[in-house]
DNA sequence: GGTTTGCGTGTACAGTTGTACACTATGGTC
DNA sequence: GACCATAGTGTACAACTGTACACGCAAACC
């Protein structure tokens, strides 16, 4: 058999797919017991504490976990460079394709975003800041708002990655993977971010409106 | 002593001010019993029946009770007009104050936004539609981007309102109520408004980036 | 003024919960 | 091969859970 740390390894992933299954099924992880989980994971009770001391830090463990993935899947799309005219329309429809191949883990940082635990929150917020730093490395790259203050391209990335952050569930919620409501979603949501960037590059120290 | 149906309502509040204890306490709703909020309201548990089938159905009532109170105070703060040029400002600084003011109606509707079950996320999220409603016909009223189209002007008030509530827990986690985390926060959000509102002023039928 | 209605009580019970404690078994180390 | 170290087991128990059922009692109604 497998070495000790594999199989160890090996448990503790179950007992973090067995709360993502948990997740799925529409109940929220702080409504997890720790005897369900374990049985999900086809463990007894008390072997959940060689892993976790109890569920929050398993859900603490479950956002770092997720946040590697979905680096990794960022990493992935930044290389395949697209045209800059159309970034927003491309870059969103991957971000739907992607979230519809990972429901769940879409599903468990949308509710736990402000659902979970103080500590899960800022963790995930603090995931949401990375990925909006790495949307201002890319957009300077690309030349694109190069007249903002690096302060102000914060505030754009930031406010793009909360407000699709936001809608995730949203998106989550719609009865199909494909249809009108989906096209529906992804116009809207195009065109709000097409707003921020169209303010974005119009900016200029004295705004009209304040 | 009063008639039935007060005291009956007299109940059924003390059980929703113990749901929203809890929930102030940084608990979710959904890891909340029927036991504990029924001691906690100082009732016997069964009494909980008479009120609600189970704790999701507490949490819609919830949702009602406290869309009332909120739309009550959209009215008074709408007819105190302002200055249009000092709209986002003075909104902003007002909403911040209401928010601390019932901080613990704030954090029980932003962790159920995304984070409670299918029914209650929808009913907030029709609560954040007919807020959207009413700021498209307030700036409609003001006369402010008024070369917007109907569908246009809508997305535009959408975003503004998904915004503000996603940073709410946000503002709820603040160390404190002033000081300079509370003025970076209102500063950032109010700067991505302005972002919003330039880029509604400088929409045209065809946008630079797609 | 007798009857009905229904809110809240009290008891009961089976299922679930967290977790302590003693254990087994097996991989890793010497 | 003898020896730990430790991941997972099994048992145990007190506390808590949802909810069924019968009841009391005061308000509402005729």
């Amino acid at each position: 058999m497998n070495n000790r740390q594999e199989r160890k390894l090996l448990t503790r992933q179950s007992l973090m797919n067995a709360a993502l299954q948990w997740v799925e099924e529409g109940q929220h992880i702080s409504s997890l017991s720790i005897r369900e989980v374990a049985k999900r994971a086809g463990v007894v009770p008390t072997a959940f504490y060689r892993h976790f001391n109890d569920v929050e830090d398993l859900a603490l463990n479950l956002v770092d976990e997720l946040s590697k993935v979905l680096r990794q899947l960022m990493r992935e799309v930044r290389q395949q460079r697209t045209d800059p005219r159309s970034l927003i329309q491309d870059s969103l429809s991957q971000y739907c394709d992607y979230v519809f191949r990972h429901r769940v883990f879409f599903v468990f940082l949308s509710q736990s975003m402000t659902g979970g635990t103080a500590n899960v929150r800022r963790a995930i917020r603090s995931e949401l800041q990375y990925f909006a730093n790495e949307l201002a490395l890319d957009l300077r790259r690309l030349n694109l708002l190069g007249q903002l203050s690096q302060d102000m391209l914060d505030n754009v990335t930031l406010l793009t990655i909360n407000t699709v952050a936001s809608s995730t569930m949203e998106l989550l919620d719609l009865p199909s993977q494909q249809g009108a409501e989906l096209l529906q979603f992804q116009n809207r949501l195009r065109r709000q971010l097409q707003l921020v960037f169209l303010g974005a590059a119009h900016w200029a120290p004295k705004p009209l409106v304040s």
